[in-house]
DNA sequence: GTGAAAGCGCTAACAC
DNA sequence: GTGTTAGCGCTTTCAC
């Protein structure tokens, strides 16, 4: 045992004196190895250290141990939540992860492609990060589960939120505040990766605007980039309008804390005179106290990982289209509407409106 | 080719009438191919659109395509920073990139475990955790390409930046600005991890106070985990001294930031009567306009990727222990110390001291 | 220059 | 139950 490159499967079984196949067999807990065998072979495993090449494993399976995660712009926290969710999932079950970052069409597609193609991953997760129907096809064809966070596809696994009621949440919050001018800024769909949610957020702004009787004001929109930089000079624009908003709702927490700033910054008093919700419940949220509405982030990850896991065992996953929950946080950065900045007298608490917010605000701590 | 698996090398010669060998030649673009014997198989590859099998190819080779990289914490913003410096470099080069995540020792250990054995990985890059001696010849007798990021191990490519003068740095900036009762509040080493950065920024603050004639206070030093919300605590325990400071150093923009928040919270104005210097400049300082000692976070993953791809290709890098510059960003939440707060007078900008920073710190916009 | 064939380390189908 | 053997898809001598 001098000189050995690396103890492999060969090397256990002469070892132990049984056959590779034996050896494989205790490997993959196959019931049909008598208990004395299985316990000398586990002995020479662990006396040679030995641990099986996954390369071999994967190529002679037909399949890698791999699971890959394509996600858009690695550095945005909601996204580092989710992974953080999915990977513990992962390791516990032995898996590699491979982690793609895509910031451009281009990227998606390289990804994809590469993914597509044999032992390269045994399952994918997208997320947000919308695919054609060509694409899920070609995954279909290629046998390869597929699970996807915060977007859909026809007879896909999807993990997502009601987006569209997110918006009204974070709309009728602010409503119920008093304030009767709100500016939303989000994120500018067409960016070419294909996410959605920012569009249907607003679509929940306006229709609780509008069943509220308020007109939705275009003026009072801004869609760019989601950094904390664009948001800010978005909110800027806003505050210099002849009829300026007296409250933001930005459909992500890290545009609702550009805006935030540069509300304080711009001599106003959060939320004394100005008042600021985001969306998703990112960590500096908290101790920034920052209203939002929060979304389970890891919970998506933790919860698409366990249906892939299910889908890899050949399980069939439950309700195919997952809906997570969803619920405002108030922080600090909401309050009443200043004086005078609403037509209609402010009331302590709730406004009689068409539409509530379902789900009660729930205070933070 | 109707029901064709898969295609694969095989395939790929039969159509270009040629054997695999052939075909391997071009894939790894050999010289010793005719030129139009090339171009054939080239179109073949691409009508067919034939991709190698990464698991085979490792297989064969020896070693597979993979990246792997070991993080502390992944969910910080730091790490992710650097995480995202490293990944397009290997991406560029075709590697797989997998995420390894570390949040105690019995997880650090089986990962390394799992890195070590053969088929795993073609190098490893281990980010702020350290590594015992016994480990690193672990590395070296494998032949597993070993790169550190944050850590150092002797004989082993690392690229780091002078923790010791990053805290004199930041002490010197308070110290400059007046201050002269500064609190710390730092990382706790003993996670079991590894990492001792903030053992050495704590050093260097210690140097600059004393050698400016100040007592080293250790009921101004608090370390704990690190989390905004620990530092929120520890700042407010610092704020409740019989004697508190005027100011406070974090060891990390994450723990500053909860330090700042908490200073606000209590009634202080940053920086009329309170400053913060934090560590890092990750993205929510610049919003957030929180000074600090900046690190090239994205450069150092991208530095150390470039020279484990060196190291992959068999060059030796060149200087092993790579020194990243720091330097002092002043923004917003540092200022003068508040009248009567310092036994000495105020000075306009610089004071006489022994030590000052070498560094002239940065003014951002 | 190019084809043929021997591995790389494992799994799984097949005998005994 | 367990040994034997044929692949998995590629790289890499070694002949020609």
């Amino acid at each position: 045992l001098a000189f050995t490159r690396h103890v492999n499967i060969a090397m256990v079984a002469a070892e132990a004196e049984v056959g590779v196949g034996t050896v494989s067999r205790v490997l993959n807990s196959s019931p049909s190895v008598r208990d004395t065998t299985r316990r000398r072979v586990l002995e020479v495993i662990a006396r040679l250290n030995y641990q099986p090449s996954r390369l071999a494993t994967g190529l002679s399976r037909g399949v890698p141990d791999t699971v890959a995660i394509l996600v858009p712009y690695l550095s945005r926290p909601s996204v580092v939540a989710r992974l953080a969710g999915a990977i513990p999932v992962f390791e516990e079950r032995g898996h590699d992860i491979i982690v793609c970052n895509v910031e451009s069409p281009e990227q998606r597609d390289r990804h994809l492609d590469a993914l597509l193609s044999k032992h390269r991953a045994a399952a994918v997760i997208v997320v947000s990060i919308g695919l054609t129907a060509s694409r899920v096809a070609e995954f279909r064809r290629a046998g390869l589960p597929l699970a996807l966070i915060d977007v859909e596809a026809p007879g896909v696994a999807s993990t997502i939120i009601d987006d569209v009621e997110g918006g009204r949440l974070a709309t009728a919050h602010l409503l119920d505040l008093g304030h009767r001018r709100i500016g939303f800024v989000g994120h500018e769909s067409d960016d070419g990766i294909g996410n959605r949610s920012t569009k249907r957020r607003l679509a929940g702004y306006r229709q609780v605007l509008e069943s509220s009787g308020l007109e939705y004001d275009p003026d009072l929109v801004r869609l760019g980039e989601l950094t904390a930089r664009v948001a800010s000079d978005q909110t800027a624009e806003l505050l210099s309008l002849q009829a300026p908003p007296t409250a933001i709702f930005a459909s992500s927490d890290t545009q609702a804390i550009g805006a935030m700033t540069t509300v304080e910054r711009l001599g106003y008093r959060v939320p004394d005179n100005f008042s600021v919700i985001g969306f998703d419940d990112i960590e500096p949220s908290a101790w920034l106290g920052l209203s939002t509405v929060r979304q389970p982030l890891e919970g998506s990850g933790q919860e698409t990982a366990r249906r892939v896991c299910a889908l890899l065992d050949g399980e069939t996953v439950r309700p195919l289209r997952q809906l997570l929950p969803i619920e405002v946080i108030h922080r600090r950065s909401s309050g009443p509407a200043p004086n005078g900045a609403s037509r209609e007298p402010r009331l302590p608490k709730s406004l009689p409106r068409k539409r509530t917010s379902r789900s009660p605000a729930r205070v933070a701590k």
